[in-house]
RNA sequence: GCCCGGGUGGCGAAACUGGCAGACGCACGGGACUUAAAAUCCCGGGGAGAUAAAACUCCGUACCGGUUCGAUUCCGGUCCCGGGCACCA
């Protein structure tokens, strides 16, 4: 391996391996998906992943575990659960896809839950439905884990079964016991009994079917009785042992008690199967003595005070939760806890390209890491990909016969490769130092630079990549490798592109190309057209029609300016424009109009700028603008005395062509040379918007009675309150409207409108 | 199912903090220019009723209900569409 790492060059061994992948994708017959060159081909991304994994390793944060896997007999391959279609593998119709547990590594996220969710609050600057997202992913609750035994078995933990419960208040009324499919103590109770092992089985079937349609809370809830019991440890109490496919292994400790009075979903399977419901709860009464209040179950709320519950009777539920688990903690039989719904990150993948996971096993030393002096580990090259056979590198002895760096002897090498979301955790620290060969960055360097001040990226990303990268910077933090807490500092999350009803991607093969409409409208066209279609952090339902709109702005705003460019005699009053503002007094009604138009357009595509990046309104203000320039042309040309002063004339030119510049730089910077503007446009400033130009001098200020709109009446911008409320009631109009009837109120919102009450 | 968004004219949308619903654009209709067409320029379009044409009246932001002088906007419920649900990345 250290052969192969020394003697490559990386750049040959990275353009080798991406005609490698494009010649075996073509040759299989699959869409060839390039943003896997970026991270999946390069050997430096290899060296500094499997450095990173070597790392959390050591620190215990990676580690082997079994797990359950969709397995397509004929590819030989794990599929993912998009993959799957109707039980069968996406590429085999006639193939069963099958469930198998296979050794994955995965990584403890799990252990940075309670910082991940904490530190959500200090992200002031995202977006809150990605914030509540992953408040929600990470799904923090505060409960009780309580063991129930098995009724009649020897006291083992085998025969014990702890269930999480948030509501321990509630367990006297707990008529049974519900497991996992998958629950250890399943499999015991069902080795000698094979109906009931059938109807476990068609359990977990109809689990796997809902996971595949990505349904789980779409199933039937369906449950078998074991005709076992378990014990309450509160009231010893003998309760039936249920299996239910709701009931999820990888979630809690995949036990529950079921409460049918005061649960929903156990209401819902108790009436299914004739449970026992026992009442524990009741709203909480004014006379304490009270007790025959019968709330309508189910009965949820943790408003209520505890009966029928021993000892804990007459607590109100709250306190009678803290109470319990410190009696189930000192009797030894369960204690208060905090579970998360987050799960540890299983980056391990059954595939080729990829960052193999530098691992080695050892008959005598066991899992060994591969030395820091061997990475990167690469991989093989000219490796047959079948679809059948197994894993590729599997089959490269060249790969899996390694040497043992401890004992010196036989090993073999791990060929399993990473999740491409490991790449894409922290892909960003590298590009502060990108050449770096001794680490994956230098620290002084990314404490410059980070966190990102400004992170763009789909909305889809909101919870995985997103969660991941976050959780990265944290152990990185805790290496001392950075000094922030967060990676990104402030988060845009832009819609995705609709096309087809489904959003548009790689996958589902439904590109709209770009190439196309540049190809056709030109790029100005094209780009300003994805920006006015619809505000960047909505979803855009694409449509091809509507970029024309765009073209013939463009080719209005190119004639005007054609049409106004200053002469070369008139070139002084063009540079006297970037100089000075002309003073509003000094204007005849129609410059007058031009220069509030100007100014006003120019706050509102600056605000949205430093706002809410709706450049959909820049663009449509732009266009009101030249709107309102071309109607002034015309009128200029029929009443010769309304001038426009050439110095105005050309300021306005000039402002139009820099606030065009973001969203159609080609024309810009073609217009600001027809200008006579010798400077670089990149390089001037913005235009300065002036409230006092930009204001109008009378408003129209609609007059409701009784919320509906009456009349309109026109006064100067800044009129009083009274002044406002006068005009109004003695409007024509709403004279008329409100003739013989009694005003009540009048409400005035100054600038804004008026609102007459009668009765 | 759960979590997060969204639903406004024929269409894409706007209305930023509860204050004139439909800015801007597409498509469409009318006019000007032209031998003609294209291009261009100008004008008109939420719906229904009324009118020669207007003033005008009523309805209207998925649906049902609430709060408010006033609701596209806030609250409760329902329906539909999109995203995520851990191996698409």
């Amino acid at each position: 391996n250290a052969a192969i790492a020394n003697n490559t060059p990386p750049r040959e061994w990275t353009l080798r391996n991406i005609a490698n992948m494009k010649a075996q994708m073509k040759r299989l017959g699959f869409a060839y998906d390039w943003s896997r060159e970026v991270t999946t081909c390069l050997p430096e991304y290899y060296r500094w992943n499997q450095w990173f994994f070597v790392k959390l390793f050591e620190k215990g944060m990676a580690y082997r575990k079994k797990s359950k896997v969709n397995w397509c007999p004929k590819c030989c391959t794990v599929l993912a659960n998009e993959q799957v279609v109707n039980g069968r593998c996406w590429r085999h119709e006639d193939t069963l896809v099958e469930q198998r547990e296979l050794e994955q590594w995965f990584l403890r996220i799990t252990q940075y839950a309670e910082e991940l969710l904490r530190d959500l609050d200090k992200l002031a600057e995202w977006p809150e439905k990605v914030r509540t997202m992953q408040r929600n992913w990470i799904g923090r609750s505060e409960g009780t884990l309580v063991d129930f035994k098995l009724d009649g078995a020897p006291d083992s933990p085998e025969s014990t079964i702890t269930v999480f419960t948030t509501r321990v208040d509630t367990i006297y009324g707990a008529t049974s016991v519900q497991l996992a499919p998958q629950h250890p103590l399943v499999a015991r109770l069902t080795r000698n009994n094979d109906a009931l092992r059938a109807q476990v089985d068609q359990l977990i079937a109809e689990q796997r079917k809902a996971k595949e349609v990505g349904d789980i809370g779409a199933i039937e809830k369906h449950g078998v009785n074991t005709h076992y019991f378990a014990v309450n440890p509160f009231n010893g109490e003998r309760i039936p042992i249920w299996v239910a496919n709701y009931i999820l292994m990888d979630y809690g400790t995949g036990a529950i008690m079921s409460v049918p009075a005061h649960d929903e979903r156990d209401f819902e399977f108790a009436r299914k199967y004739n449970l026992k419901i026992r009442i524990v709860i009741v709203p909480r009464s004014v006379d304490p003595e009270e007790t025959s209040v019968e709330p309508t179950l189910p009965f949820t709320t943790m408003n209520g005070t505890l009966v029928n519950s021993g000892p804990f009777s007459r607590l109100d539920c709250e306190e009678a939760i803290t109470k319990m688990s410190a009696y189930a903690e000192k009797n030894g039989f369960g204690k208060a806890t905090v579970t998360y719904r987050l799960k540890d990150w299983g980056i391990s993948r059954q595939r080729y390209w990829g960052t193999p996971i530098p691992m080695l096993y050892c008959e005598k030393d066991g899992i060994v890491p591969v030395p820091e002096k061997d990475l990167p580990v690469i991989l093989p090259e000219n490796v047959d990909i079948t679809l059948t056979g197994g894993s590729p590198l599997s089959r490269v002895p060249e790969f899996v016969n390694a040497i043992c760096p401890k004992c010196g002897g036989p090993a073999r090498r791990e060929t399993d490769t990473m999740d491409t979301f490991v790449d894409s955790s922290w892909y960003f620290y590298r590009y502060t130092d990108a050449h770096n060969d001794r680490a994956p960055f230098d620290s002084k360097t990314v404490a410059y630079w980070f966190p990102i001040d400004q992170y763009i990226g789909g909305i889809e990303h909101a919870i995985l990549h997103l969660i991941y990268s976050r959780f990265w910077t944290k152990f990185m933090r805790d290496m001392g490798l950075v000094k922030n807490d967060e990676p990104v500092e402030r988060l845009f999350s832009q819609g995705m592109i609709i096309k087809g009803g489904a959003k548009m991607s790689k996958s589902l093969g439904n590109i709209v190309s770009p190439d196309e409409m540049i190809a056709r409208y030109g790029a100005d066209s094209a780009r300003m057209y994805t920006l006015f279609a619809t505000s960047p952090d909505r979803e855009l339902d694409w449509l091809d029609e509507g970029v024309e709109g765009i073209r013939r702005t463009l080719a209005r705003i190119y004639r005007f300016v054609a049409r106004n460019a200053p002469a070369e005699t008139q070139l002084a009053a063009s540079q006297q424009a970037e100089r000075a503002t002309l003073p509003a007094t000094s204007l005849q009604p129609e410059a007058r109009k031009i220069q509030r138009k100007l100014h006003q357009t120019i706050k509102r595509v600056s605000d949205d700028f430093k706002g809410r990046w709706h450049f959909n309104t820049s663009i449509a203000a732009i266009m009101e603008l030249v709107n309102e320039l071309y109607a002034v042309e015309e009128r200029a040309a029929h009443s010769p005395a309304d001038v426009v002063p050439a110095q105005l004339w050309f300021e306005v030119q000039r402002d139009l062509v820099i606030l065009l510049a973001p969203f159609a730089p080609h024309l810009a910077f073609e217009l600001w040379e027809m200008l006579g503007e010798k400077g670089s446009l990149l390089r001037t400033p913005w235009p300065k918007y002036d409230p006092a130009l930009a204001k109008e001098e009378e408003i129209a200020i609609p007059v409701q009675v009784n919320g509906k709109l009456r009349g309109l009446i026109l006064v100067p911008v800044d009129s009083s309150q009274e002044a406002i409320h006068e005009r109004a009631l003695s409007a024509e109009k709403i004279k008329a409207a409100i003739a013989g009837k009694q005003v009540v109120k009048v409400i005035v919102v100054p600038g804004k409108l008026a609102n007459i009450v009668v009765r």
